[in-house]
DNA sequence: GATAATTGCAACACTGATGTATCGGATAAT
DNA sequence: ATTATCCGATACATCAGTGTTGCAATTATC
């Protein structure tokens, strides 16, 4: 009985968050793990998820639904409506990444949405698709360019970045980066580099450098 | 026994084929499907499968092999060493758009590949890495930019190209698009054109466009 | 310190999936 | 036409994972 609205003791809300940690930690690496490998990443018993969780199913529900609205902070919090394009973008760019490196199964899509995480994910690519329009008005982005290509390349772009090997300094693969600011930054700029400039050369006269 | 040598009869090899589709076909849309569920998309007896596959681990191993061969080949059909590299790269990505579509499951990251399956695949990154290195000597790809970051935008380009919805005709989703030639190379060219020429604009004279 | 909640542990029932074995009828190969 | 092979059907054994219950020990809260 996750949901419950029972006043919890403060060790069992501990532990909730434990489990969805351990439970976020175990599932990313193998999204077919058990309810024991869960468990016993957590340091509990795997009772104890059953009596916070009703099921793997409510489990990994609530854990998505954590996990969007984090999403759907980190992209309010870059003031989307009121600041400057591509600063809300940049902005909101680097706080998802922090927020999907943390949150990386429960935020990977297995098929469909349901019920509120639904409604949240809705909402974020509605904010999303507004930003690449306003994009669109102000020259950042190519007004013959499909929007909706562009959203999805957006999105496979921040996927690709939370998820991936490090750029920077190629260190041990540690499983949790631990991303430091000036990573996300790194990041973030790569993400907007590429989606707004792209790979090519940005003046067409320049495509053709012969070797001086 | 799956691959233990022997010759088949005619229409065990087509059950083989049939049941390899099916599973694709019922594997992409839910990864844990049943073996029953497989047999029952192939219309056979799910004792069949087990005859001819060991063990559902088998099974998608031998698909996964299967699928990587067809990437290869669609890969080296594009004379990707003797083409000229814009013309081979843009060639490659349709046939591998092409081949990438049809083994949805097989072709999507589920861990590390093993085997054949991991020499196939290296063999073709390593290819990849050189087309994008030679595009880089040719000035179609901006000279410091990460070679890695390229390649991993580039496979996201592909699967996202791949497995969203249709551009032009906003039909019925259906389960396997049957993509047509004219689908293909307008996927291609949106994969290749996001890539070289990027969303931005071309010159940058022309980013701030006030109204006439 | 009294009380109520939380946890670990052990045991259990239940379900669903996998893999095996066997058989008779159907089918391709010669 | 004969033969070797393949298939569907049924039954079975096995196993892993899920979810539940009860109880004793621990721990937060008042």
């Amino acid at each position: 009985m996750g949901t419950t609205g029972r006043k919890l003791r403060a060790d069992a809300e501990r532990s909730i968050r434990t489990i969805m940690e351990a439970a976020e930690r175990v599932l990313s690496e193998n999204p077919g793990a058990t309810m024991e490998q869960i468990a016993e990443a957590a340091g509990v018993a795997r009772t104890t998820i059953h009596r916070r969780f009703a099921s793997r199913e409510a489990l990994i529900d609530i854990m998505t639904v954590a996990a969007w609205r984090e999403i759907a902070e980190a992209v309010d919090a870059a003031r989307p409506s009121t600041a400057p394009p591509q600063v809300a973008m940049y902005q909101a760019t680097a706080n998802v990444l922090r927020v999907k490196s943390g949150w990386r199964f429960a935020l990977t899509n297995r098929g469909p949405l349901s019920g509120e995480a639904a409604r949240i994910e809705a909402d974020v690519i509605g904010k999303c698709d507004l930003a690449i329009r306003r994009g669109q008005q102000e020259g950042a982005i190519r007004p013959d360019a499909d929007p909706l290509w562009v959203r999805r390349v957006y999105l496979a772009l921040l996927t690709e970045a939370a998820h991936g090997p490090h750029p920077g300094h190629a260190g041990p693969p540690a499983e949790t980066p631990a991303e430091t600011d000036a990573d996300i930054d790194e990041l973030a700029t790569r993400v907007m580099d590429t989606l707004i400039r792209g790979f090519g050369p940005a003046r067409p006269e320049a495509d053709r450098p012969r070797e001086d």
